[in-house]
DNA sequence: CGTGTTTACGCAACACCGTTGCGGGAGGTT
DNA sequence: AACCTCCCGCAACGGTGTTGCGTAAACACG
């Protein structure tokens, strides 16, 4: 699925998932794949207000792409919406532990947590030290 | 610790922590001793602001009892801090599960989640459906 | 390919949260 | 009681998230 898609990818892409294929969405779309990471919503305005695209239209989009499927909207405990494309890097599937010492977060496989109790685990996010740490 | 601490033994405790005993202080303080879940910046306004405090003196009351070690700022991944005091819950004891569709933040069992392979597990945040939006 | 309808865009504005400067007032100390 | 320090209340600011409204673009259909 990932690759450099095309505009016309992009455009099925976005009209399967019943959104219009605009400008502005299309190149929202461009832009979270070539991102290596989760973008917020004034990164993708600095990225693309010189292309002439409004803040509340990216702003929607990027909402659009999430209500559509496309995207899923994160929350890394800085208090900034981050952005970035299903297929891309599923971080809802797998924990992520935040290191308290070193500060980076790192992905924990899928088994390293377990849940009962809980009918709908969306996100899990745990605070400690992470191997690299604990091991000096 | 817990109990219901009359109002010198608030004062004693603000006051080894290196704040004074302000009536502000003492009614934050009270209020997160008698809550059952961290409370945000907000929420603690809107309980105390008819007793004539400011929003600004709440504000920086919370973060002082940070600073000073008697309570922990929390973000649950819902953009708000939430403030809860130290001895009060043991936040790092038991996961918390910030609920997607009713907004409130619940606290899980202890043995609700297991881990492995995290050398310092430190504090659990879960994303998810609560058991009472579950219900439904 | 023209035409009409539906949708999204751009502009503007607003609400809210977090945060800080400032002057007067209260807490604590001698 | 006097003094100094810290805190409170007021006001304001910046940024993010969000929405209303008129117009322009996208799509469907003939």
């Amino acid at each position: 699925m990932q690759k450099v898609a095309n505009v016309d990818e992009l455009k099925a892409q976005l009209r399967d998932a019943g959104l219009r294929a605009t400008g502005a969405r299309i190149a929202v779309l461009e832009l979270l794949l070539a991102a290596e990471r989760p973008l917020s919503h004034p990164e993708v305005h600095e990225a693309l207000e010189e292309r002439g695209f409004d803040r509340a239209t990216l702003y929607r989009n990027l909402t659009d792409l999430v209500e559509a499927g496309l995207a899923v909207r994160l929350d890394h405990g800085d208090h900034v919406w981050r952005f970035e494309l299903v297929g891309k890097a599923a971080t809802h599937e797998h924990p992520h532990l935040h290191c308290t010492e070193c500060g980076t977060v790192a992905c924990l496989p899928e088994d390293a947590v377990s849940i009962v109790g809980v009918a709908d685990v969306q996100e899990v996010r745990l605070r400690g030290v992470c191997a690299t740490c604990a091991d000096q």
